[in-house]
DNA sequence: ACTAATTTCGGGTACGTACCCGTAAATATA
DNA sequence: TATATTTACGGGTACGTACCCGAAATTAGT
């Protein structure tokens, strides 16, 4: 069957203007050479007659590439976890690409902002349409989207937020609540008041992800008023040994420590550590759908995993800027991640 | 930036081919009025240089309407579970509505075979190029497919499928697993070895899924060797008056239920019947993330919700059919849907 | 050998937009 | 008043493909 005959595309709003579709094409691209009357007269028929852009056409005929730098790090032998986000970009990257986009990513090391400096410094050197970044440092991500709003050049954070910077979109989770329902979690498995621990393993101290996952934790057992104590330790070398030592020395001096919370990706290597040690008695939780945790999680290691789809992040960072600078649609300035909960029942299915 | 030079498209291999693009168009689409020894060479250039269509410029000059129709159940004053599904529709609708695809969706009556006997037939005499559909009544379903599969039109199962028939995929929950993590998340709850409730609330008694469900509910329990006892009703009128008398019943003559499964997502009857007896301390869990069941989790009647992203299955569907037909990209047989948990904790950021 | 039918193939246009180059009109300057 | 410059606008092509209509070549029948 035939296309919609009442469609109305450039020509017709040419025709009931009386001008030519350049004109028309100089209006609705915001260019220069109209006169304010002609530009007046054509902005009203699009109006009446509710234009909507071919994209099809636009995007064929456009010799425009549009650059989207991604700004994230980089994967390291430290954790494999943002080899996720990074297969979400390149789903997008599939999909956008026949419309004259290009994705280009920009890594930076986790543990030197320098790096992250130096990248941000490249992506403005080389002039782009679009961001996506994970604003690691967020000083340093303030001063970059800074410099992005002055180029109004539209960004877009994952993983976490910078509230105050005006970004195109924040797609990621809610901090608190994702620490909240952590708590819940340990609740069903705790079997009495005794102590829980909660363990933030990164090089990266006051880590704005790890301070807020924990307040939501905390917060969870004070609004249920739970008598239980809570024992934090900070581990700022990643390394097994490491975290070896600082557990082997909270656990000996709080023996009667029965659950254990992890606020990032590197539950694994507590998960490590209690094997090791064969304590079975203690439960586990911690984040990310990484395989190392996997594995723990269908050995009963760990007991739940919280996951917030960091490859479905960076896809619609990379289909938010998409759907601002090609579509000319609007995009939620918040798009809050679920809080997934895996267990060894449910995980096979899991999609990241 | 300018566009990739070493684009070759179907102008460079009429000239390599010496013919014209008319010829290679009829080639590309295997269309007749083409010799044999033209249409190796042309083949033979079109694998050499690895030709990517420019789906663009394909769907741009096409007239070619394609339409793929939708068969799922009417929103009905029972549930309003098809809500979802259908939102999930119409968002796939917005996207490659642009291509030249148009979707148009049939409605059935959930409680009358003959209406989907009927919206069957009429999707048959329309003609289309691709159905998705909700296989609720198995003969029927099959009869339909049976058909499409004759008339070379592609078609893809959601919410529960049809092993047997050769659909182009099947985008939904493994109903086994489904049940077995229900069982677990029971287990949560659970205080001691009581006897468990399984609950059956449908009309269609010998229905697949939620015999599959309770297949996995039960399994679970064996794998695990715990012995609870597990009784099992079956509500074959779906209103609150019937609803209730059972569990009156059931519970009289069952003292020691501790914990109740409904296979589907009536839940909410359920717990209406429980806030209205004041049975606080019986656990309950069910399925699907509708507003009846979300606010009997918030007030923490029902504990938990299972869920299977029933707008993401539809909205994948169509997205299936569209890749084949289009794009001609190929599609996984079989795209199993997470195991959602849903809790009072997590429930605001769920996206279905 | 001639005519009719069929097959193979090509020319050209359409799809809807982006945008380059050129022209006419308006404005500024000498 | 004449000339130079600037502004406003239009003609036409390109983007890459789908496909309609017509011509030439081939094949079949008398």
């Amino acid at each position: 069957m035939e296309k919609n005959s009442t469609y109305f595309g450039v020509k017709e709003i040419a025709r009931r203007a009386n001008v030519s579709i350049a004109t028309v094409d100089r209006v609705i691209h915001n260019r220069t050479g109209v006169s304010e009357k002609t530009k007046k007269k054509i902005n009203e028929i699009i109006k009446e007659l509710d234009y909507q852009p071919n994209i099809l056409a636009s995007r064929l005929a456009s010799k425009n590439i549009i650059i989207l730098a991604v700004l994230i790090p980089r994967v390291s032998e430290e954790t494999d976890f943002w080899e996720v986000p990074l297969r979400g970009i390149q789903r997008a990257d599939a999909e956008i690409k026949q419309y004259g986009i290009q994705t280009i990513p920009y890594f930076f090391d986790l543990s030197d902002k320098d790096s992250f400096v130096t990248q941000a410094r490249l992506i403005l050197e080389r002039g782009v349409h679009g961001v996506m970044l994970s604003p690691s440092f967020i000083e340093q991500a303030r001063n970059f989207t800074e410099e992005c709003q002055k180029l109004k050049i539209p960004y877009v954070f994952i993983d976490s937020n910078i509230p105050e910077q005006r970004s195109l979109s924040y797609i990621g989770p809610h901090l608190l609540k994702s620490g909240y329902v952590g708590a819940k979690l340990l609740t069903y498995r705790m079997k009495s008041n005794k102590k829980v621990l909660v363990v933030n393993i990164s090089k990266e101290i006051e880590n704005y992800n790890y301070l807020q996952i924990e307040e939501g934790f905390r917060s969870y057992f004070n609004d249920n008023q739970m008598g239980n104590e809570i024992v934090r330790i900070d581990i700022k070398e990643t390394d097994y040994l490491s975290v070896a030592k600082h557990m082997t020395s909270v656990l000996h001096d709080h023996t009667d420590i029965e659950a254990i919370f992890v606020t990032n990706s590197r539950v694994f290597t507590v998960a490590t550590f209690l094997k090791n040690k064969n304590k079975n008695n203690i439960s586990l939780i911690g984040y990310d759908f990484i395989k190392e945790n996997i594995q723990y999680l269908n050995e009963g290691i760990i007991d739940f995993l919280i996951c917030h789809k960091p490859e479905e992040q960076a896809y619609r960072a990379v289909m938010a800027l998409y759907q601002t600078l090609v579509m000319g649609g609007s995009v939620d300035n918040i798009q809050y991640m679920p809080i997934d909960i895996i267990t060894k029942e449910n995980y096979e299915f899991y999609q990241n």
